[in-house]
DNA sequence: GTGAAAGCGCTAACAC
DNA sequence: GTGTTAGCGCTTTCAC
């Protein structure tokens, strides 16, 4: 670690210039076997590992895709020093209280999408979770570190974002389309909350239809809502109460806790997403409701969550590892022809039947 | 997009030096305001960004930190064209049968805990998650664009780990510690397994108890195996059995299913990780086995599906998102002293007492 | 097949 | 406070 080793050194110790070091490292095949070898060697013996920096500069090209999304506030905890020795081990019983797992599976599940689809394009992926204030300057920095970035909708102003797009491809996540210049990679939120409205409404004519939106500057959030009264009209029921959510499993229960059941008339909860969804069931089933006789409930995404919930819930499912590989698709194609249309692409849901609705 | 604006365009539009315009970038205050004024105008008007690779270079740092996992292989299928209109949407019923979850959590965890802390050192996360044949050179790739990299404990070869060390500091995680002169971060392995252990023979005193290992080249598996065997020791129980495991669900359910139960005597199966565990009570429970008066069923990691599961997995937990954090803390506090002895962190785990084994 | 040399876009002395 | 200048370590013509 003193002093890494450059090219230089490399060619020096080989007796080459450094242009055949570089021929080594990029096209093999261009240069004498008996040279090659003498490089590698050379490399080997030196422990030489080429700049990356000095390879972008040079090349006009990082080889790096960005993708950027808003970050866990909740974690700016400093690290937790080791308080207990490693060896004492306390011995907890976990009667269900204790906190619920982080569910940023969202997060997860695109990145990994990016992950492979970036690899697979022979890409580097660089994820920056920018919090709070620095949120625009990280976007700016990450933007001059990388080929093209991916930013989840909203999360940026569309004036830093034109701002960057000036340098390097940006496609918008999870946006609807909208006529920004940008591609747009995201899924079919209206329909899909519309098949599964349609379904409640034909199957189980609740009486009373409540539904609970997403926050109100979520683009997800205003689609599905679309979808939903879409399918309200066509099934052409009145009355239908709006609530107003903010996406979060907390505000789920509060709102389920307010609600007033009417046991002899069906209800019917639309929620916005899962995690909303799962609240409302948290407190039903602690209130003792009759799920799916005496309330149905659904929600938006397919989180793992949902899966393991008693009753388990029905909701529509996003193909999110299949989101973050779309995403860095449309970047290597921006890539590869700059001179594209900005493209919109929208990718297909499923409606998930379980037992909070079946 | 069209030729990316630099400091020598900034520098003409603002009528100053390049100088100026990068402390204007790193330093503003060391520039008179109505300079700085021109500058950040001329920066908007030209929609400059600045190159991280010619920064890098001149620098001689990246400030980036990289993060290597052994990758997921099962996804290399292409994507997926939208085989559907998106406007299409079909609705199935999911009875239980759909493909489990993608059970990624170790790597999604420690990535969230990896980020946080990078970003709390000022810091952009890379992360690799390489596959197949091309690992090692993606290793050496991702080495040469970072100024640290943490890397999973056995997924990539000492020799190039040590080649990859003379450039840029190294911690490998959740490996034992070793004197391999690398930074180590880890969990309590072999205590853990130990409280565990200790718990299930002094509260159940299982006339039977049957261990089932890990993968053979994992550090890990081995670490809960000698807390295992010292907790055997210590209890004095005698006739363990130990069976070779996997880390897989499946080989869980291939061993639940070949085990022979006695109605009268209390089994313990000590699984050296959840999914195991969570393979072995799935078969146990199709089998009508009573859990835990019959068998007693434990875990180790913590992952979420264990409290999801029917009984709900006892296990030892992990913290992952320390883990990750405390990788990247290491490698900041030796690119800050790069004259550190070699660390070794291991952090604390705690036994989470569940219905498998109360 | 190999070498010489001109940048790539920035930072960091060092002058002024 | 601001400008000049010398690299940083590589890629890439263009000669030979």
């Amino acid at each position: 670690m003193t002093k890494a080793p450059t090219v230089y050194d490399v060619a020096d110790r080989a007796q080459v210039s450094i242009a055949t070091v570089s021929r080594v490292l990029r096209s093999p095949d261009t240069v004498r076997e008996q040279t090659r070898e003498r490089v590698i060697e050379a490399v080997r013996f030196l422990g030489y590992v080429p700049s990356a920096s000095a390879r972008g500069l040079a090349a006009r090209r990082t080889n790096v895709i960005g993708l950027f999304f808003p970050g866990h506030d909740d974690l700016e905890a400093p690290l937790a020093p080791a308080a207990r020795e490693p060896g004492e081990v306390p011995i907890v019983t976990d009667d269900g209280s204790l906190d619920a797992e982080t569910e940023n599976l969202y997060f997860d599940e695109v990145l990994r999408g990016a992950e492979i689809e970036a690899w697979r394009h022979g890409f580097a992926l660089m994820v920056a979770a920018g919090r709070g204030a620095s949120r625009e300057a990280l976007v700016n920095d990450i933007a001059g570190r990388v080929d093209g970035l991916a930013v989840l909708a909203r999360t940026v102003s569309d004036e830093l974002l034109a701002h960057v797009a000036r340098r390097i491809p940006v496609v918008v996540l999870a946006g609807a389309e909208r006529d920004d210049g940008f591609d747009h990679v995201s899924a079919s939120n209206g329909p899909g909350m519309a098949a599964l409205a349609s379904h409640v409404f034909s199957t189980h004519r609740p009486a009373r239809v409540v539904y609970v939106s997403g926050p109100g500057d979520s683009p997800d959030s205003a689609e599905r809502f679309e979808g939903f009264t879409a399918a309200v009209d066509a099934a052409g029921i009145a009355g239908v109460e709006v609530l107003h959510g903010d996406f979060t499993r907390e505000r789920g229960r509060a709102i389920a806790r307010e609600l007033e059941l009417d046991p002899a008339a069906l209800t019917a909860v639309i929620c916005s997403n899962d995690q909303t969804a799962l609240g409302v069931l948290d407190v039903l089933e602690a209130r003792g409701a009759r799920i799916p006789e005496q309330v149905v409930v659904t929600g938006f995404d397919g989180i793992a969550a949902g899966r393991h919930s008693r009753p388990r819930l029905t909701t529509v499912h996003q193909p999110m590892v299949e989101l973050g590989r779309a995403a860095v698709h449309a970047i290597t194609a921006r890539l590869d022809d700059p001179q594209l249309e900005p493209q919109s692409l929208t990718l297909p849901v499923q409606v998930l039947l379980r037992e909070s609705c079946p």
